[in-house]
DNA sequence: GTTATTTTCGTTAACGTTAACGATTTCTAA
DNA sequence: TTAGAAATCGTTAACGTTAACGAAAATAAC
């Protein structure tokens, strides 16, 4: 009567002892199979094997790892830009997505070490590319951030059998890898989505690129411009003026206010796309203009972006979900290297929209 | 010159045996005083006490789950609306989240069984509710669709030492216990952030409640509704008649169609709020008539839902992330019951916008 | 002061997996 | 046929935690 109540219930486990007891054999013999170490003859093996296949047997992966963490520990290299170690900065979320992940995990046997590059200095990222190589690692976290160089890292760790997880950036590289990122062409068209159901047909767009100072343009940047024209050339027509692009180096702000000005008729409705974290920067720019007509949107939550979405001043951010990137890279290795499932490994991570009541 | 690269890596774990040793007692008083047996003197306590303060010493939890996995399995009851059953309902997704949890921790001794009840009675909430009690288990997930037959349970619950974890749906019960869900007061705000976005100030909003066949309001759409319309009460003066409600049972759909057509003027800007998943439902009730001037928003991923997104029908659609909040609320229960850590289930799942480029 | 009782503590065998070590069997070569 | 090598397999001690069991020490009772 109660039991009827009772839809499905998970059944018992089965363990390596009672494989051993099908087949006949010690449980060292299991687990020499179980392994693919040599020693077994193909009779038995094969035996093994049908009845692991026949209980469907999956190994109790705590009790693994509680017998393999001191000898087997598991050794992640983080490799991120040195602005990973100040707290409030954009990469500071992989990192810490990282060491929550790691931290959850240390029962097992698993540890990582944080190295850092320049961003403005290759040669800092070439340097602990070696450094990483000269030490014992089964894994490495990185941010392709230089592409000649990441690339050269993964042929070298692809030697050394050590996998490469990269995060945050894409490029398409031929050797194998996992990554985990956000698809630069489905957030580009999420922000025309967006700014096109608010500006209509009618009204301007504006596509913003703040960029860094050694005036290089990422990839990504490119992509998310691309994706984001395409949408509306495929809604607005004829397009004629009505989407423009400014790029500029975020030290120029004057110049960028006089470019928006000559461009835009503040009295029309005008979105603004602006294709990095740098949004921020722009209701400084746009102070003293009529701004009620303009929706603003950019990426990520950092503070001065949170701040001012909560004023009302940017519409909409773009989230890249740093922290669960490098949350999924770290399990990921995990999985893995204990599983062999790599599911969590080759992720792309969706585009949150958020507005200012669904922030946090 | 190598180790100098590394700004940070994992201390090694300190275990029960180094504990013993420092104190100078065996493992055994060590594991008295951890799990608050009787059996030791204040003094040696107390010692204990401080070694394990001075090293930081966290139990090993693998290696504790692996010995306690047989004996003290941790029994979980899942009641859930029958639904949870059918693939592709809304209802199979908490359930198919709180599988995917216990799947990732059988090795751990954690199991749960599944219990359902038909939303149109009671009764059979209250039979399962019975039988739950009549059996031995440690935690209870459900939803909370019926307020006092489910205060019965969490009364019930609590005087057994049973941990319930609600899910879903949310009330304000006064006996202590776990809830996941969606703020509807946030979800409601998020949904007129968007339409005003797009409608603006000048144009109409309709909020339609496409309700069940026995014409009973949930609380959750009465919140919706009321976030909604404090959002545009706060923006648009006067309000006049700019925003209009329409209830009404999901049966009498042409009742539904004439309604909207005697309140909407639809060469002006409309925003349309759907309180709920039968958003679905709007799209066909409209046919034929001119819905360009129209935003639609409503709620959850069903197929259905999903079609209709991707036809450029829904605009928007917000996601309560129901498969999550059942993955967080085993995994949550997991984590309480082994670590004392409840954080995983006090919490507010984020309103999550999703537009047809952010699908998936 | 002796025995009985209670309090306090140490020892030990598990949990399921791993792999070293050694034991047994089979095979090879004379 | 038999020594020796090679292939195949079983036994066992860990990993860190748990808790039953029993030993030792401290206290109580007379």
């Amino acid at each position: 009567m109660n039991a009827n109540s009772i839809l499905f219930t998970m059944s018992k486990e089965i363990g390596i002892k009672e494989i051993a007891e099908l087949a006949g054999v010690s449980i060292g013999t299991v687990d020499r199979v179980i392994h693919e170490r040599e020693g077994v003859s193909e009779k038995t093996a094969a035996l093994i094997h049908s009845v692991i296949k026949k209980t469907g047997y999956k190994k109790n992966n705590a009790a693994s790892r509680l017998k393999l963490a001191r000898s087997k520990t598991i050794r992640i290299a983080v490799l991120l830009p040195i602005e990973a170690r100040l707290i409030d900065n954009y990469w500071n979320l992989p990192y810490s997505g990282i060491h929550k992940a790691v931290e959850e995990l240390k029962d097992f046997g698993i540890t990582y070490s944080l190295m850092t590059f320049k961003m403005s200095n290759k040669k800092t990222f070439v340097d602990q590319t070696n450094a990483i190589f000269d030490l014992t690692f089964d894994a490495i976290i990185t941010v392709p951030y230089f592409f000649s160089q990441s690339k050269d890292l993964l042929k070298k760790a692809n030697e050394k059998k050590i996998k490469v997880v990269f995060i945050d950036t894409h490029h398409d590289f031929k050797e194998p890898h996992f990554a985990i990122y956000q698809d630069s062409l489905k957030s580009g068209a999420v922000a025309a989505r967006l700014l096109h159901k608010v500006v209509g047909d009618t009204g301007k767009y504006l596509i913003v690129s703040l960029i860094n100072n050694m005036g290089f343009i990422q990839n990504n940047i490119k992509k998310r411009e691309f994706a984001f024209r395409s949408f509306l050339e495929n809604r607005i027509s004829p397009l004629n003026n009505s989407v423009q692009s400014v790029v500029s180096t975020s030290k120029n702000l004057s110049v960028v206010r006089n470019k928006l000005i000559s461009l835009l008729d503040l009295k029309k409705k005008v979105g603004l796309y602006v294709t990095n974290s740098r949004v921020y920067l722009l209701p400084k720019v746009l102070k003293d203009l009529n701004t009620s007509q303009l929706t603003i949107i950019g990426y990520d939550l950092n503070e001065k972006n949170k701040n001012l979405l909560e004023e009302n001043k940017i519409d909409f951010l773009l989230n890249q979900q740093p922290e669960w990137q490098g949350y999924n890279a770290a399990k990921g290795i995990f999985k893995f290297l204990t599983e062999e499932d790599s599911s969590a490994l080759n992720l792309t991570i969706p585009v949150e929209i958020i507005v200012k009541e669904n922030l946090q």
